[in-house]
DNA sequence: ATCCTTTCTTAACTTAAGTTAACGAGTTTA
DNA sequence: TAAACTCGTTAACTTAAGTTAAGAAAGGAT
């Protein structure tokens, strides 16, 4: 499937408008910051160890993030369309903790928050957006870790399935065991568990 | 130890300036907006299925968020000496899916964010310190996550042993078996296999 | 001081995940 | 086409966590 920039531009003004009502100029400002850029599948985005002050807003494909624990790919997790990466480094510039790889060919906004300061002065509205989306990916991401605290391997696995069915389809195996905190084989035998159970 | 309504102050100021440079008159609105409220351990400040509009910022004590499973609670944080709990009701007036209770006798900050946009309007600033504290706690939640996937309930343990000695010292065992994902019959047999390994 | 409750530990047994190794299906590459 | 590689599955064995039950230790309450 191709996206018009029209498109793009589209996808990026309605998700911000479920946070503020902007206007025209508003949104062509923020459109002219947007980079979209396409990656192909493998590529990696970020190093462990590098610094850098860009978050990825997904249009198309799917992005992972990974920390290398020995040898060891630790999957923590997936974004898929109009989710956003928002690595620590963009704030602090530290160095980052973990890579980041694209699972698909993908279509991302690049955004850089080195500009900020000035244009959150021009446009106050621009930082009530940012705290408003701030605040939501924090809810948001606090109660995915609850979810994940207070659950099994195997109800994560189940609450995948129903929450996100997607991820099930588009993304391998061993990447999902990862995801949910095990190994494959022992993600192998689970589902064979789960449909003796469900016989 | 007691704590005077000027060291309250203090401190809560004191956190603030890791953010942003106040002004007299800035930092007056926000304290006479803080409510500053002592709790006997116990008590129950949230429980599922409560709409509460309320923040809380921790200058004494130990406050705890747990589910109850069935008739178990998981426990999935701690906040302590200036530490904030921001429940996602708070911000989109969602039932409460957790329930939140004192560990210790307790000098809270309770913020409710009702009056929040007149104020913004009032004093930029202060949203944009609402924006830097959200992406200041959303990165550290983000990081927290990330180590508790990656992590065995072993290094969940050593690590905790090393980033918070104080809640080893301070939580009941049983609390924070349950933090770490385990039964209490399970952190006590690693603790003693801990102990082996050692010597 | 004694009782009672809470907290922690131990033990025996069960269940599930980790580990290592091997195999097969499906892709990609030479 | 054949070889190499990726990905998912299976199996045998090991390790650690869950479960159930019982008791010991520590704190509070009367």
């Amino acid at each position: 499937m191709q996206l018009t920039n029209d498109k793009m531009d589209q996808i990026l003004l309605n998700f911000l408008a479920k946070y503020v009502i902007l206007s025209e100029e508003e949104q062509n400002v923020i459109l002219d910051l947007a980079i979209f850029k396409s990656f192909k599948k493998g590529t990696i985005l970020l190093k462990e160890g590098q610094r850098s002050k860009d978050a990825y807003f997904v249009l198309q494909g799917c992005i992972r993030c990974y920390y290398l624990v020995d040898t060891e790919e630790k999957t923590t997790a997936f974004y898929t369309e109009t989710e956003t990466l928002n690595p620590p480094g963009a704030l602090n510039n530290t160095p980052s903790e973990y890579y980041v790889d694209c699972l698909e060919n993908s279509i991302l906004i690049v955004a850089n928050s080195e500009t900020d300061e000035e244009l959150f002065a021009k446009y106050p509205i621009l930082e009530k957006l940012c705290r408003l989306v701030s605040e939501d990916l924090h809810s948001k991401s606090q109660i995915a870790f609850d979810n994940f605290k207070i659950s099994t391997p195997e109800q994560r696995y189940l609450n995948l399935l129903e929450i996100r069915p997607d991820l099930a389809q588009r993304i391998p195996q061993y990447h999902l065991a990862s995801y949910l905190g095990i190994t494959p084989q022992s993600l192998s035998r689970m589902r064979k568990r789960l449909v003796k159970k469900a016989s």
